[in-house]
DNA sequence: ACGTAATTGTTTCATATCCAACAACACCCG
DNA sequence: CGGGTGTTGTTGGATATGAAACAATTACGT
C-alpha cells in the first residue's frame, strides 16, 4: 500500500534485521521465552527501535505471519490474471516454490505448537480461495461447498507441513504434481 | 584503540554491511570495475554513508586488508604470552583456523591478481614475525636471517594460497602439522 | 569525435536510530 | 515472605544515516 512513496532504507533494514533475528530465536526456543532484549541484541539494533516498529513480540509475530500470507495472496491473484484455466485449481508448483524458498520461516511456524494463529490464517486463506474456485462453474453441489473447501484446505496444509518438517525430501515439481492429482481425484 | 568508548551500533552495522558487500563484489568482478554505487546499493546503505567511512574504494580495500592483518597479529601476540616454547615457531593450527573461518575474504584476495597490497603486507608481517623468532636464541647464523625469514614466509604463504584456492581440501589440523614439519626440517 | 549516460565527491536538511535513564512490573531464589 | 535481578515500555537529547541535488569528471556507444 502507498507503493508510490518508497520507505526509508533505515526502516527497511531495521525491520528486516529484527524479523530475521526473531525468526531465528523462534526456531531455537519457545516463543514465550523470547525477550525483546534478545531480539534487539541479535538484530544488532537498539531495543527502542524494536518498539518503534512493533508494539510487542506478539505484534511482531503477527506481522511476520501477515507478510507471508500476503505474499501468498498476491502470488495467487497475480496468476489468476493470465490463467489458461486448464482446471479449476491453478498449478500448485509456484506455491511450493514459495514454501521452499522461505522454508526457515515455515519450518519455525510448523514446529512451534503454540502458534494457532499461523495455521488458522493459512487455513482460512486457502479454504476461501478454494471456495471461490468451486462456486464459479454451475456445479451441482451434492456436497456442501464450504465443507469441501475446508476438507481440501486442511489436506493441503497437512501435506505442506509434512513436506517442510521432513526437510523437503521431494522437489517442488513433484509435490505440485502429487497435489494436482489428489485434487483432480476429488473433482476439484 | 580507544576500546573504552564503544562505538555507535549504526557505525558498526554500516561498516560491516559495506565491507561484506564490497568483498562479495570483489570476488565477482575486477576491482577497477567495482563502483561505489554498487557497493552502497548491495549494502543497502546510502552512497554518502560509504564516503563517510571510507575515502574511496582503495581506502576501503586497504581497511579490509588491514583489519585481517591486525587480527592475525593479535592472534599471534596473544599466544606468545602463554607460550610453552616447544619450538621456536608456534603451532600454526590457530592461524589456519583463522584462514578457514574467513575463507571468503582470503579467497577473494588470492583470486584477484591485481592486489599486490595484500600479498605484500601479509608477507611482511610473517617474515618480520619469523625474524624476531630466529634472532632470539644465540644461533650461529650461517645463513642470513632476513633471507631465511623471507624464504620461509614466502613458502608459508604459498601453501596457504594453494589451500584456500583449492577450497581447503584438508583440515586445519592436517595443514598445521604439515607446516610444522616443514619448518622443523629447515631448523626454524 | 561527439553526446549521452554513469560515476564521483560533496553539500543541506530531514529523520531514523542510538544511548542512557527511568518507573513499573514480573520472576525467582533463599 | 522479601529483595535482588531482569524485562518492559517510554522518554530526551545526540548523532549517524537517508534522500536529493549539484558540478565535475569519466565511461561508453554510435
Amino acid at each position: 500500500m502507498e507503493s508510490v512513496v518508497k520507505t526509508d532504507r533505515r526502516i527497511l533494514r531495521s525491520k528486516q534485521s529484527i524479523k530475521k533475528s526473531f525468526l531465528e530465536l523462534f526456531s531455537e526456543k519457545d516463543f514465550e521465552h523470547i525477550t525483546i532484549n534478545e531480539i534487539a541484541e541479535r538484530a544488532n539494533v537498539n531495543r527502542g527501535t524494536v518498539y518503534l516498529h512493533y508494539h510487542d513480540k506478539y505484534d511482531l509475530l503477527d506481522k511476520c505471519i501477515e507478510e507471508h500470507i500476503n505474499a501468498l495472496i498476491t502470488l495467487c491473484t497475480n496468476r489468476e490474471a493470465n490463467q489458461v484455466s486448464e482446471g479449476i485449481v491453478q498449478d500448485p508448483k509456484p506455491i511450493f516454490d514459495y514454501f521452499h524458498s522461505h522454508s526457515p520461516f515455515f519450518s519455525a511456524m510448523f514446529s512451534n505448537q503454540r502458534v494457532f494463529l499461523f495455521r488458522d490464517r493459512l487455513l482460512k486463506f486457502i479454504s476461501t480461495n478454494l471456495m471461490v474456485k468451486m462456486e464459479k462453474p454451475g456445479t451441482p453441489p451434492d456436497i456442501d461447498i464450504e465443507i469441501k473447501a475446508q476438507f481440501m484446505a486442511s489436506a493441503f496444509i497437512g501435506i505442506v507441513e509434512w513436506w517442510i518438517l521432513h526437510n523437503m525430501p521431494h522437489s517442488t515439481q513433484f509435490m505440485a504434481d502429487q497435489v494436482r492429482n489428489l485434487f483432480e481425484n476429488n473433482h476439484v
